[in-house]
DNA sequence: CTGAAAGCGCTTACAG
DNA sequence: CTGAAAGCGCTTACAG
């Protein structure tokens, strides 16, 4: 494998010289540039990344760490922060926790991180408080995706969970549901994503504020994803009495409640309306009416805010301004899955 | 940041024995090792992974390259995968070709993978000469998956296409089925994932061995995703004439379909059967008939095939055997979207 | 089983 | 604008 010396010695200059021009610093000769750019090229010179990181004390990678990369808002997150990653120049490394507490202690012990990125993504990640310490220990800028998710320091791209829970809300109101169920994440889940909790918020709030008190028979706690909601409808349906309208804490949960209402005879919207959060790229298939919340901007905006302050592959190393999350804003769509409340 | 020093100065040893102590190398005694174990955990110790890259070698990662993240199958492999790589000791360094063929080049630069990893996975990533001389260049050993990404030297996990499109189309043909249309990849697509090739020569053989002449304008080309899945349709229902059932060459295309049908008032399965291939988590929800492929077990198997040479973390680098690609199974599953053919 | 020393291939002050 | 030299923090023969 060519070195930098060999590009050195075919260009006439000396390595340093080769560093700095391969790099684009503007301390060389626009001459000597060119000379030393077509040494590299003829030889097809790559540089070293372990010497040049241990070296120059920057690795040019940054760390991305999702719940479950199968799920639909963590997929699109982590394809628009690939793309930005990438384009600046960095390597990304994934970090997929699987639902798992295990992985994600793992993780966070120190060694896995340390040394090995310039920069860290948490998305919807549960940290506790000796998890803070960690990552403060490692001194990386970072930045975190969620509510729930919150470094002190790090910069934090979110959605207003309990707004678009009280949107989803409102809107089975107004079409005169009064038996609104909700289903929504398992505190008890290991990496339970917490961001549930805040939407449950919103539903309570819409409630009282339309006058009605939360009904805890009409409130079921599942998984997060398209089985728990299954499950969660079940037993909803269980209780007897069942709601006129059900609103999932996601679009995922909300599929499973389609199923599970098909299953058991009831018709979707006439029987039981049914709304979530996300705008999953096929909820328009299944006419769900949904909260979408723009996740493919939400990955960009962090990942821009994660590394522009980092200055790109040859600039210096920055500043990220913490401040308050800055939050992105949802809207509602209204398809099939919510009709009038009948009339009895 | 403590260091090697640091910790062979507690423990009153070499820093060569402290290396030693702390990969778990045989050639150290257990009364040394325990006290460097202890310095080290002492001062906690985590080991410069640029510095041991460079001096040893290696780089305890792995890349993986996938096309699009977000679609079923490659968030389902990336999972499997990530999780077998993170619990061998391995990093991931992830590559989402976003389904943009300048990627790909971008990334099959040599100096992309050039001394960044040890190994390489390549999921349905199409390759031309070129990038096969890259790869051998890069020495390096990999794995694929799909059919239609094939490197020399390199072992291959996936199902057979083939196969997997005749059993749909047999499951069609078996319901009195005649006028079957098929909806596939893109073939001047950027990027276009090949197996859709061998789906197609699947469909028409079975429809040959039935004593049916496949009919061009049955087979409609369009992207590989829910999207291509409701053009192809709508294409497929402005020709007049509209087939008595769809095979979709993947069960996101299918999808799109059933939002097509649904759109232009025809009811599935009533008016047209559709079927597709993969068993997305979501077509239990859909009701939609397919082919099931095991995904996770494809992203496991390739990793253990993978990783399993390389001797994990300590072990010495092994070779992969090569040989004929392992075929993993398929399996028919019949749900609400596939009836029998109406008599006329 | 252990250590002294060289070396991995870069980047970075420092000097000019 | 450029170079000589030190140094980044490990691992690996080699010797004992």
């Amino acid at each position: 494998m060519t070195k930098i010396d060999d590009v050195a010695r075919l260009a006439g200059v000396s390595t340093a010289t080769v560093s700095r021009a391969l790099r684009g610093l503007p301390t060389v000769s626009a001459a000597t540039r060119r000379r030393v750019l077509a040494a590299a090229e003829q030889l097809q010179y790559a540089v070293s990344p372990s010497a040049s990181r241990l070296a120059g004390g920057r690795t040019g990678t940054v760390a991305v760490v999702v719940p479950r990369i199968t799920r639909w808002f963590f997929g699109v997150v982590v394809e628009a922060v690939e793309d930005f990653i990438h384009h600046a120049g960095y390597d990304l490394l994934l970090h997929n926790l699987g639902g798992r507490e295990q992985n994600r202690q793992r993780l966070l012990r120190a060694a896995n991180l340390h040394k090995r990125v310039d920069a860290i993504m948490l998305v919807a990640t549960p940290l506790r408080a000796a998890d803070l310490t960690t990552l403060a220990a490692l001194d990386l800028p970072g930045v975190t995706i969620s509510s729930g998710t919150t470094v002190p320091g790090w910069p934090c791209v979110r959605i207003d969970d309990v707004a678009a829970a009280k949107t989803a809300t409102r809107h089975l109101l107004g079409l005169g549901h009064r038996r609104i169920a909700h289903i929504s994440g398992d505190p008890d889940d290991e990496l339970a994503f917490t961001a549930h909790l805040d939407r449950r918020r919103g539903y309570q709030e819409a409630l009282r504020d339309a006058g009605l008190r939360p009904d805890p028979s009409l409130d079921v706690e599942s998984q997060f994803d398209i089985a728990g909601g299954t499950r969660a409808t079940e037993e909803l349906l269980r209780r007897g009495d069942p709601p006129t309208a059900i609103f999932a804490a996601c679009d995922e949960m909300a599929m499973g409640a389609l199923t599970a209402l098909r299953d058991a005879g009831l018709r979707v919207p006439q029987d039981v309306s049914v709304i979530g959060i996300d705008d999953h790229a096929l909820s328009g298939v299944l006419g769900l009416s949904t909260i979408a919340q723009p996740a493919e901007e939400q990955g960009r905006l962090a990942a821009k805010m994660l590394l522009d302050p980092l200055g790109g592959q040859t600039g210096e190393p920055g500043m990220i301004a913490a401040g308050s999350p800055v939050i992105l804003p949802t809207r509602l769509v209204v398809r099939e899955s919510t009709a009038p409340a009948r009339a009895n």
